[in-house]
DNA sequence: CACGGATTTTGACATATATCAAACCGGTTA
DNA sequence: TAACCGGTTTGATATATGTCAAAATCCGTG
């Protein structure tokens, strides 16, 4: 069944950047997704709003993203609910999972969205049958606590803008590995969402974003951005302290 | 060789605290320790500031630490480094490095101290042999995907006071892990260190003591702590906003 | 096209933490 | 004992972000 598409070549998005994708979306190319689709022979349709899965809920499938866009996010016992990461077309949602068989966190589209379900309901079973496999689940994993440490560190030590200064590079490089301009794109997330993701309030983001605009970095109205100055961007980041 | 310990009843350490610890310490009791020494045949003596091992180091062995205490840092290419965790009397570490084969931090002993080198300088080859260790492995690491996800919520979201909280807290735990007064100890770091590693400055942490004390939370001489009312304690912590 | 609700922007102000500086220990050495 | 040194505490002030509120803008719907 699943023969045509080697799974051991997943890769992890953006190993190299400094954002946290803790629900580990990992890339494949158009034609990657096209097969896995072929494969699943179940594409879903959710609208702006529906819940992909929920924290706590039983691991299904994965899901490769056809169209739209989901956010991940945890609810926290007092109710308080803070978004953990973005997921793109072309990009796999579900591996929080893959250990414990529950899922860690709840995920909704953004927008409405197409999904294919993986054809394999327990990957588990898929990764003992592939020792490469499961080494390579194994890899990723230890690479996001890795991964995490950096990010600890800049959620104590970065300022605002500098977060949202790496937000928008890890955005721009996402589009760009699909083929999508990597300087001018429609956020399909809310300044609230963004603020829960980088720990800051929605006006606190929507202060940085005006304040790019005003340096003249970015070009930004609502929902519509355009990146001016990938150096400079890139200059905000590198800029300790 | 390694037969009288049965390192598949490893437990990590406070798994159901928020507090982070990046380099996967795991519990034992001092029994066990005695009896890992026993079989190390090699126990190793650090003084204040030697490294235990450094970030990129290749994997040597795992370590138990049979007295003493040690912190683990992450160094930035800016310079700046941040402590990631501590590591007390009867906790293992070393264990960062069991995927990529190459330590992420640095190790380095906050006095002088003495460790216990497992048996067996590769984990991956013993994971192998044992099923249940690496799927226990797998699991850890999961878990520490999904812990860290709350740590992120909480140093996007609590305050000094908050954090300090927690700190005492887990540190309180850990102490009573091993028969050692959970209500009174020796902090073994440094003002700098705690701040380092709660993501405040350090003249914050002090503030923050100065104020516990003042609350008649706890009572507090440079290193020497004495938790008066860990219910209080508890309560800033759930106290959300 | 106009309306209404949601989102975004902007402003004024409050608050928490950082920064800078000085004083204060506690232990070590001369 | 005195001088010293690292670490700690405390104070005054600066700065960044949160909070609250209002205005402006966007977007879907009738």
């Amino acid at each position: 069944m699943q023969r045509s598409v080697s799974l051991t070549r997943l890769k992890i998005a953006c190993s190299d950047c400094n954002l946290r994708e803790l629900c580990l979306p990992v890339d494949l190319n158009a034609q990657e997704i096209q097969q896995l689709c072929d494969l699943s022979h179940a594409k879903h349709a959710y609208s702006r709003g529906d819940y992909l899965y929920r924290s706590g809920g039983k691991f299904g499938s994965l899901y490769a993203i056809y169209s739209g866009s989901f956010k991940t996010q945890v609810l926290h016992e007092d109710g308080r609910e803070q978004v953990t990461g973005f997921q793109m077309v072309g990009e796999i949602i579900g591996l929080d999972a893959i250990c414990t068989d529950r899922h860690t966190c709840d995920a909704v589209a953004l927008e409405n969205s197409e999904v294919c379900e993986l054809p394999f309901n327990k990957l588990e079973v898929l990764s003992r049958k592939l020792p490469s496999l499961q080494r390579h689940l194994h890899k990723i994993m230890s690479r996001e606590i890795v991964r995490d440490q950096g990010i600890m560190l800049l959620l104590g030590s970065m300022r605002a803008e500098e977060r949202l200064a790496v937000f928008l590079l890890n955005l721009s490089q996402r589009f760009a590995a699909r083929g999508l301009s990597p300087t001018q794109f429609q956020l399909r997330m809310s300044r609230q969402e963004i603020g829960s993701y980088l720990g800051l309030k929605l006006e606190t983001v929507s202060r940085a974003f005006s304040n790019f605009q005003d340096s003249g970095l970015i070009n930004v109205k609502a929902r519509s951005v355009e990146l001016l100055e990938l150096s400079g961007l890139h200059a905000l980041v590198g800029k300790q302290q």
